[in-house]
DNA sequence: GCCGTTTTCGGCCCGACTGTTTTCAGTCG
């Protein structure tokens, strides 16, 4: 089973969500927060520390030790359960629309007697709003726009929970007797970068005791249907997760078969029809006289078919069956090409850890660079000073000195309204290197927003273009640029771009990956860490890479550091100003 | 509620933007 800490940091999220709504001390429902993003972060299982392990975390003190305490014993809280008597189920709900927050979610639901998003919509709808103060006709809009951006994501859950759950079942299922095979197919096996839901295909010769095995997991909330060889579960959470379980002998068929898509698997089928077969999720059989021809690996299915086998990330009949006919896709970068990352935080602006730790963690990693760059001190709450800077990157050149990886001492500026960036040239010349985001003004106009990362590129100090479009999935969509000409002006100088790994970043995300490499630019897959944990993000940067057909050498971070270095380089002298 | 080269109380994440106001509350990063 998965680390109790997401449980719990969920619990103290809401907690602390209850304490807004309710009206709570400020101060207190900030130090809930806080401590949710340090459980989450945290390295060790809290569901094995004691009372003293629990305050080491930062932030938790003997009141929220005692509160993990009694979650992880009783699997509730009682003082949480006072606190949702108070509130209606429906104001938090509500509080998820962007623009709206705690204050006016409460208005709304006292004055209006909304109680969910679709009450709220039907409300406004009716002009229900009109002569609430507060709320004009440009809320009014927000809100509704808020509504849209939401519902855009119904039902499908981001790329790093599917695989929780996921690898919870297939754990549990593997350790079954009599279960042979068993793993995930479907889009998380594609790296699709929400999924709507989860299948986990098994093989076996009596399905029996997976079935029950899998509608009887502690995490299931509803068995929505079972049958002998397929069942569909319902997990607390939302997420839907399918069992099909097969015979050994068809494993590759059915895994092909399952794992979609659905266009990847029509043009295969064609292929396979034009070649006198026909392909199932049972096999490869002849049409003439129905024999089987292949189905026990994917690899015997495609080859049969002559075609390379390809990478589950490729299958979305993007050109991949042709080139697999071909014999020419690409040797897509991977995990184990990775020699470092290039955009991390700690806990001297807004990461959980501390910079030894999370050395120590790249270092665990085996990583031969890493790069630390927090914020930079245009993004006011950070409160970032020139000295403070200039402290940690001592600090950082001490904690080199002792050996592990080569650590560089960066920064994550903020791309400003016009394309300008938080420090004079002769500062940013002693990073080793500058990821550069945009953290606000993410409305203004497509062409004040293409020029202003346009200019961010041709800056000289900016290595990395950090998650270029800003977009966060499900609650905010990307920056509203003409992405084709910032993409062109980054491989005109020489500019990085990021592929952030976080779960709901994904960003570049992997149509633009493809446009991307059309116009000749380098990438990089950053994991974005706040906590050592975050570093394992790292795989939903490499899989939605793959979605976009990178080779390890489109992505500078696979290179050596010398390489590396030397491209830094290239750019600050080929752009450097007068 | 947490924390302390500020130390057992009194601070704590600050500033800008938005939409609505006529002086500011709410939201966000």
């Amino acid at each position: 089973m998965g680390r109790a800490n997401d449980a719990v940091a969920a619990m103290l999220q809401e907690y602390a969500d209850l304490l807004t709504v309710t009206g709570g001390e400020q101060f207190k429902t900030r130090v809930y927060e806080k401590a949710a993003r340090a459980v989450a972060g945290h390295q060790v299982d809290v569901a094995t520390l004691d009372a003293g392990g629990l305050r080491q975390i930062p932030g938790v003190g003997a009141s929220i030790a005692d509160k993990i305490a009694e979650y992880l014993h009783n699997g509730h809280l009682a003082a949480m359960d006072t606190l949702r008597e108070q509130v209606s189920g429906g104001v938090l709900e509500l509080t998820r629309i962007p623009t709206l927050g705690p204050k006016r979610a409460v208005q709304l639901h006292d004055e209006l007697g909304v109680d969910s998003i679709d009450e709220l919509r039907d409300a406004i709808v009716a002009g229900k709003l009109e002569g609430h103060r507060g709320f004009g006709a440009r809320a009014a809009e927000n809100i509704l726009h808020g509504i849209e951006v939401l519902e855009r994501s119904h039902g499908r859950v981001l790329l790093s929970a599917a695989t929780a759950a996921a690898e919870q079942v297939v754990e549990v299922l593997r350790g079954v007797p009599g279960c042979l095979r068993c793993t995930w197919a479907g889009s998380l096996r594609r790296f699709r970068e929400t999924v709507g839901d989860v299948d986990v295909l098994a093989a076996a010769s009596e399905p029996g005791p997976l079935m029950d095995a899998f509608t009887r997991l502690p995490s299931v909330d509803d068995v929505l249907a079972k049958g002998a060889t397929k069942s569909s579960v319902r997990l607390q959470g939302d997420l839907q997760v399918d069992l099909r379980v097969v015979p050994l002998a068809s494993w590759g068929a059915a895994l092909q078969y399952f794992t979609g898509s659905k266009p990847h698997n029509v043009r295969v089928r064609e292929i396979a029809v034009r070649a006198g077969f026909k392909l199932s999720e049972y096999g490869l059989f002849r049409v003439e006289d129905g024999s089987l021809v292949a189905s026990e690996t994917e690899e015997v299915v495609y080859e049969r078919l002559g075609l390379q086998w390809v990478p589950p990330p490729l299958r979305e009949d993007r050109g991949e069956v042709e080139a697999a006919r071909e014999g020419a896709l690409p040797a897509l970068v991977s995990a184990a090409d990775i020699r470092g990352d290039l955009h991390t935080h700690t806990d001297l602006t807004d990461g959980v850890a501390p910079l030894a730790e999370m050395v120590a963690a790249a270092r665990a990693r085996g990583y031969e660079y890493y790069a630390v760059t927090d914020h930079a001190k245009n993004m006011p709450m950070q409160r970032m000073t020139d000295e403070k800077m200039l402290a940690q990157r001592r600090e950082l050149r001490e904690l080199a000195s002792a050996g592990g990886p080569v650590l560089l001492h960066g920064t994550e500026l903020n791309i400003g309204p016009d394309g300008e960036v938080d420090w004079p040239d002769e500062f940013l010349r002693g990073f080793d290197l500058c990821v550069a985001s945009v953290h606000s003004h993410f409305t203004q106009p497509a062409e004040q927003l293409t020029r202003r990362l346009v200019r961010a590129c041709e800056n000289p100090y900016v290595t990395v273009l950090g998650h270029p479009t800003t977009r966060l999935i499900g609650k905010r969509p990307p920056l509203d640029a003409d992405f084709d000409a910032v993409l062109a002006a980054a491989a005109r100088t020489g500019t990085i771009v990021e592929i952030n790994s976080f779960p709901d970043r994904l960003d570049l995300p992997d149509e633009l990956i493809l446009r991307a490499k059309r116009h000749g630019v380098r990438f990089a897959i950053d994991t974005d860490a706040h906590a050592p944990v975050h570093l394992d993000h790292l795989r939903y940067g490499i899989g939605t890479a793959q979605r976009g057909w990178l080779t390890a050498d489109d992505v500078v971070n696979t290179w050596p550091i010398e390489r590396l270095r030397a491209c830094i380089e290239t750019k600050r002298a080929a752009v450097a100003r007068p």
